[in-house]
DNA sequence: TAGTGGTCTAGACCACTTC
DNA sequence: AAGTGGTCTAGACCACTAG
């Protein structure tokens, strides 16, 4: 391995990981596909076993791999029940957590605005795309939701092209692979607008949550802003 | 190590943990004790020094241990950081986070409601004790708070005994270590009491967080719903 | 300098899936 | 039966802390 000498020892595993992760996010293996087996990948690095192993740990640890006994090492796919469990935390209070359905109101090119540019690290006036959509959970319209994209990565989306699993889109059709991000909530009360668009009451208390989803490296891709109605779902969190 | 032959395979380092999970629960190492050191764990359990290593580990990803190079493996403590890394999720939109005040309005032992029963796992009428209380952030009250503890756990509480730092006198005080919990969280309206507390007008959106809080074998050990003005502060949550 | 945790290796065997 | 990941061991050496 290369890159571990001078200034601040790092150690091999975490470059056997630096190393895979660079591969998945250069296209190497697809989501669904399977990596090489341990003792391919060790003779490949010329490491050992053990220090294979606990770079895919970590890597799986972090959700960018899936490991199944006597199957295979698999690039972590963004299916609904992942989703479900890693970025979607509205479950309705009486039952379990289901996909949300989506009507997509509008796709907009326009140019970032300074607060867009702040949260996507770009530029202001560099070109961004914005998504308007509404979600219903258990068929009742209950998030209204603005999206926004860096055209740069997001090159060619269309009204028509926009499906409900966005964060499958963006790896299939972007080879833009979603591995976190950090939200931000508070309560807000309802502008005339936003309660319209879910049926209530201007004033009506609403959940505001404010996401910006990062890349394999950290780079943010997406903005997005969800006013949801919380009369009858709620947001969980697991503390640990 | 006993307790492995039979149905379903369990390794042998999972066993280690539930080990040392008991004896830490057992009050054998306080927070903030040294463990022994891997090798004596090791010699004394019988099993090698990297199964041991394993258990430790997975405790430190647990945030239940702490453990530093060249000094020790510690049981960990509720300090404030650590609260507030762990447990307490809002932040000034401006600034970092910092523990917030409180002024105990009051403590009253009671029956527990059927509410309160199935949230701590009680039988209705079992004693509780409540507490309510204020919190402010940076100089501003924003969080009105009642608090449900099972008096089987926390005997002889007092109103002038309720510390800033909760999580840390139950484990000084009553030998019980929170390890996690759960909340749910929802966007409400301010009803006229909580208003009044927070000095905000009837109607005004309030974050509610309804938090049950478990000990380290996962047994609801409170109960806190937190009424939040978030005007000038949000929850954070990091997808990962 | 002694003791701790952290990394790395090599090899054995087990559990599980697939053919 | 062959190939995968999962567990367990034993031992070497490194990085860090404390006396």
């Amino acid at each position: 391995m290369a890159g571990a000498e001078s200034l601040g020892f790092k150690p091999l595993y975490s470059q056997v990981k630096d190393t895979l992760v660079q591969r998945i996010a250069d296209g190497r293996w697809r989501a669904g596909e399977a990596l090489p087996s341990e003792m391919q990948i060790a003779a490949e690095l010329g490491v050992s076993q053990g220090t294979v192993r606990k770079a895919l740990d970590e890597m799986t640890a972090a959700k960018l791999l899936v490991r199944q006994q006597g199957r295979g090492t698999f690039v972590a796919t963004h299916d609904e029940a992942r989703i479900l469990f890693q970025f979607f935390k509205l479950k309705p209070d009486a039952a379990d957590g289901v996909f949300p359905e989506s009507e997509v109101l509008g796709v907009a090119e326009g140019a970032a605005t300074p607060a867009e540019a702040e949260k996507l690290g770009l530029y202001a006036g560099e070109p961004v795309i914005r998504i308007r959509r509404l979600r219903s959970l258990a068929g009742r319209r209950c998030i209204a939701e603005t999206i926004v994209l860096p055209s740069a990565m997001f090159d060619g989306i269309q009204v028509g092209d926009i499906p409900n699993n966005l964060y499958d889109a963006y790896a299939k059709r972007f080879g833009v692979t979603i591995a976190g991000g950090r939200e931000t909530l508070k309560a807000v009360a309802a502008t005339r607008e936003d309660a319209a668009a879910l049926g209530l009451a201007p004033g009506a208390p609403l959940l505001l949550i404010d996401r910006v989803a990062t890349s394999l490296d950290g780079r943010p891709m997406e903005w997005r802003v969800s006013l949801c109605d919380t009369a009858a779902m709620h947001y969980a969190v697991e503390l640990r």
